[in-house]
DNA sequence: TCAATTCAGTTGACCTGTCAACTTCTTTCT
DNA sequence: AGAAAGAAGTTGACAGGTCAACTGAATTGA
């Protein structure tokens, strides 16, 4: 191997272990700072918030559809679906055609939760993205795209 | 508010929705491809591989050094590292000077993993990153930066 | 039709991550 | 020197995440 190769490997090494640092310690803020912002302005976990949102997102869903949506584990969600119908937070319907299944949906009362909370979640989001260039917003997605295709690759040993 | 200025809201919105479920994503697929290598090739979790990367990296130091450097819990770097001593891949020393302190340092057999490990942790870094332009690489970090910034912000309720 | 397969959801086990209380030792301050 | 404050590490408790076995219902296909 050539010492151009060399230098040039070691430093997209360098680089790389910091992507994946990185992109851990961000996601860490990010998930500590709207735990946090979920505490100061409800009673919601994270958890919880993601499972709300995505019931307001994608409308009235079985688990399945959820768990698939946002590769979360089916197990998982079953506990906390039913720790949350305990709470009023969603109600299940059982699926008239299909038995197995059950229609999940928001209760009015987490919808008028969801609905108190959008201000602050607009501020956040604001903040986060807010004055980023279009250009070099783009830029980030195409290589955020790029980064999760190749940690499908399997084949490396 | 202007109806522009509601449009521009909007899409900002749905573009951040997409950016922290993104990050959360990549993240999760970079844990999972990592995890899947070190039990192909070895007998490590990912944890304890980035413990052993660490201090290989930062040389023989304390507890307290590593968890602030990774913002790792102290709690359970303690219970990993005691664990990592029993199958012979750490060493703890404890300081002569600072009788609170232990130094850790890998033991030859970790070393000789991380080596063997080497060739394959290459391979992957070159896959996530090796073919992104420098330019765009750079422009990704920049965002994350800012990203990383604002995920600090408190005050949004 | 009916056995085999697949799917939805449940449950148990176990690991990781986070928080907080606590002990022991060191440093700081007066 | 001696009290107070702080730091290093340990431990317990508990939520979150992952895997796998399991039940019961629907679908497939011979």
């Amino acid at each position: 191997m050539l010492d151009d190769d060399l230098v040039r490997k070691e430093a997209i090494a360098a680089l790389t272990r910091i992507v994946t640092f990185r992109l851990a310690r961000t996601q860490n803020k990010l998930n500590a700072q709207m735990t946090y912002l979920l505490r100061q302005t409800s009673d919601l976990s994270l958890v919880e918030w993601r499972i709300l949102r995505m019931i307001a997102a994608y409308g009235p869903a079985t688990m399945a559809d959820l768990a698939r949506l946002v590769e979360m584990d089916k197990g998982q969600l079953s506990r906390k679906v039913h720790a949350m119908t305990e709470r009023d937070l969603i109600t299940l319907i059982p699926d008239p055609v299909d038995h197995r299944k059950f229609i999940l949906s928001l209760s009015p009362s987490a919808e008028g939760l969801l609905e108190r909370l959008m201000p602050m979640v607009s501020r956040r989001i604001d903040g986060l993205v807010g004055d980023i260039p279009a250009d070099d917003l783009e830029t980030f997605f195409n290589v955020l795209a790029h980064i999760d295709r190749a940690a499908e690759q399997r084949d490396l040993i």
